[in-house]
DNA sequence: GGCGCGCGCGCC
DNA sequence: GGCGCGCGCGCC
């Protein structure tokens, strides 16, 4: 399971170089190996040397062809593995019921889980059919190496909206965003996997291992571990936060906060400008105006004047010398229909 | 010492 | 979660 979380993350090129390595350190036919899709390998792998030596010789393999970021994961999650094996050894028999529910509640999309995820490898939420750019997969691998965090942070959820459709580096996919918090603080999640949706259940603490630190959002993705906090270890959040992570912010608050900031909420609009590939929003409040800016809109909201915006996940962005809020490729843009104003009359008299 | 801004709280 | 009020702090 370890080697197909490892073997999910590379694109296609990177697997072929992968496999070019593969024959070496393994013993195994060049044919034979070329033809196989990645379970089909991970399965070679492992008939060839064991298990545990074939994860071994798998990171050694990521660490030649330079992809860091999937070799310091999947070492940890070697870890991992083997601390739990050595716990489950050392209970089996007198505690095999604690140590099942544990499985049990481990996600689907986590690495050490039950071996059903291995022989079911579309249950991973990972899609091995994805080609992601290569520039993208560059990026990406930078991200892990700077901003990969092994440690489990405890947050309680705040919120989390239904999943939806998104195009990311690793394709297509369903993804969801959610907001948490600490004692101290919240923040906004971008979760990359719609399966961890039974995790992010409001009021819930959870622990969150392997996520991405974006400064200022978490990134969650297949390679994270999301687990249930025991049920004497929530996160206490005080109401003030809680108040807070909800607000929508004010505009002139907004004009203060660096490019990259993430934005939620909901926002009056005053103008809408459509062009081609992008529409412009006027949206205004109590303490002034700015300009949303949303790309790609294949399928244009009707939009009027006086009408409500919902921004999920935009972006604090600086068009020249402007600051306007823009949409990344994860965002989410709804419009709430302003109520209808009674309808007139049928008679007057 | 006065004014203004920002934050927190409580009501709707 | 929005809105409005009040309080406290910092600057002139």
């Amino acid at each position: 399971m370890l080697l197909l979380t490892g073997l999910d993350h590379i694109t296609d090129e990177e697997l072929r170089r992968f496999k070019y390595f593969a024959v070496t350190e393994f013993k195994i036919a060049r044919s034979t190996l070329n033809t196989a899709d990645r379970t089909e390998l991970a399965d070679q792998l492992i008939q060839s040397a064991g298990a545990a030596s074939a994860v071994v010789k798998a990171i050694s393999i990521f660490q030649k062809l330079n992809y860091m970021g999937i070799a310091n994961a999947l070492e940890e999650k070697k870890k991992e593995a083997e601390s739990k094996y050595m716990t489950n050894t050392k209970k089996r028999g007198t505690q095999k019921v604690e140590s099942r529910s544990k499985a049990e509640k481990c996600s689907v999309a986590s690495a050490t889980c039950s071996d059903k995820v291995f022989k079911e490898p579309s249950a991973t939420g990972v899609c091995p059919q994805a080609k992601p750019q290569k520039k993208q997969m560059v990026a990406e691998q930078e991200a892990i190496r700077e901003d990969l965090q092994r440690d489990p942070l405890a947050v309680m959820v705040l919120k989390a909206i239904n999943p939806f459709e998104c195009e990311t580096q690793e394709g297509r996919q369903e993804i969801f965003h959610a907001t948490v918090a600490t004692e101290t603080d919240f923040f906004f999640v971008k979760v990359l996997n719609a399966q961890f949706k039974d995790k992010f259940i409001p009021k819930r603490t959870i622990k969150i291992s392997n996520y991405l630190w974006h400064s200022n959002f978490m990134e969650v993705t297949s390679f994270s571990v999301v687990v249930d906090a025991e049920s004497n270890h929530e996160v206490r959040v005080p109401d003030n936060i809680i108040k807070k992570a909800g607000k929508t912010p004010k505009i002139n608050k907004l004009r203060t906060q660096p490019c990259g900031t993430i934005v939620n909420g909901l926002f009056k609009v005053q103008k809408i400008t459509e062009q081609e590939d992008r529409v412009l929003y006027g949206i205004h409040d109590g303490t002034g105006t700015m300009e949303v800016l949303v790309l790609g809109t294949q399928s244009k909201p009707k939009c009027e004047e006086g009408d409500k915006i919902r921004l999920t996940f935009f972006e604090v962005s600086k068009n020249g010398e402007k600051i306007q809020l823009k949409s990344g490729p994860c965002s989410f843009f709804k419009v709430i229909k302003a109520a209808k104003p009674k309808t007139e009359m049928k008679s007057v008299e």
